[in-house]
DNA sequence: TGTACATCAGTGAACGCGCGTTCACTGATGTAC
DNA sequence: TGTACATCAGTGAACGCGCGTTCACTGATGTAC
């Protein structure tokens, strides 16, 4: 049956979240249209009025995850409080809501151009709102050192997540952490 | 038909160095067990006769990856010359033949047990290989300095081959590299 | 404002396909005499 | 050393399953009069 143009625009962003938080969780190929259409409370034949195909979903599902991800980030404010929260067990566990350029930077390689255009648009962004944050205006080369503290955020993370021993798990971020923190604010 | 000992042994070894580049290349979801057997010149239905699962092969792949890494790197001696070529355009591209931590670093926190702890185990003699390299004998605690830079760099690869604009790609390398032999040989 | 109808978002059955896995069969291997 | 036979690695057809995608249909929406 049709639905208002209201409910239709509030489907699709409902889609796209519910895709977001899936895709960040278990990766692009381990979730199936079913599953993300019925997270947003719809059946699989409504999936192509929305989007044209999987890939297409891809895309949008990581700007959609890039935009949640950089407002949330701007409201922590604080350099220091970010970096804690980045490398804490509580982002190593919830992967969902967490960042999407770790959740999805191995994955991306493998996909196909719109993707890949898609993630590499959101990370120069993301980029440059660390820059912003990482030095409170001050006239030092700022890029430089947000690359690196992300690629080192990055990094941390995924590999604390591969681990089953949780005391390298609490090394890994305990350290990554000291890197940061004492670089940044020593 | 039946064949020998060694040809059935020398089988089991061409899949496991099939399944642990293709892995590296497109992630264990994207590689089939008949791509496999196909790459090691058997057919699939030879596969069960080594492996009890695609999950058990999964596992000793990542096995196998880590042990030729660690080889690889101890051939280049230097720790200048592994940063280099870690963070060189070449090491973005061959994904196949490069550090299974950055290729699969993403993919194992979805995976099963198995996975997770054959990841975990490669990963932390990594760390070792890398604080004995970084440090050629000094006393200075090396282990802390060996997971900040191996986060780093994984990091860095990571987000480079996640890269469709070359400018970025280039100056994530860069950044990285300069961060990471600057702060070792300064 | 009320009625008639074209539109189209959502449903659910169906599709072709590739996957991991199984299994009856084949024939070279390697052992027992 | 030579022969007879049990073993078992590899083959290829077949399986059930879940996937992305399609499509005829439904019925509420929203427009034209």
């Amino acid at each position: 049956m049709k639905v208002s143009k209201e409910t239709s625009a509030q489907h699709r962003d409902d889609l796209l979240r519910a895709a977001s938080r899936l895709f960040r969780d278990k990766g692009f190929d381990k979730v199936g249209i079913a599953e993300i259409t019925a997270a947003a409370g719809l059946t699989h034949g409504a999936f192509y009025t929305h989007f044209e195909s999987k890939d297409e979903l891809c895309a949008e599902a990581i700007v959609q995850a890039a935009r949640h991800t950089a407002k949330t980030v701007a409201g922590l404010g604080d350099w220091q409080t970010y970096v804690e929260a980045y490398l804490s067990p509580k982002h190593v566990r919830d992967r969902s809501n967490g960042c999407p350029y770790a959740a999805l930077g191995g994955d991306v390689p493998r996909e196909s151009a719109p993707i890949k255009a898609a993630f590499s648009t959101a990370l120069d962004r993301a980029i440059d709102g660390v820059a912003r944050m990482a030095d409170g205006g001050q006239g030092a080369p700022s890029r430089d050192r947000a690359i690196a503290a992300l690629a080192t955020m990055v990094g941390a993370l995924m590999l604390a997540r591969s681990t089953t021993d949780t005391d390298l798990r609490d090394e890994i971020l305990a350290t990554a952490k000291a890197h940061l923190i004492g670089a940044a604010a020593p």
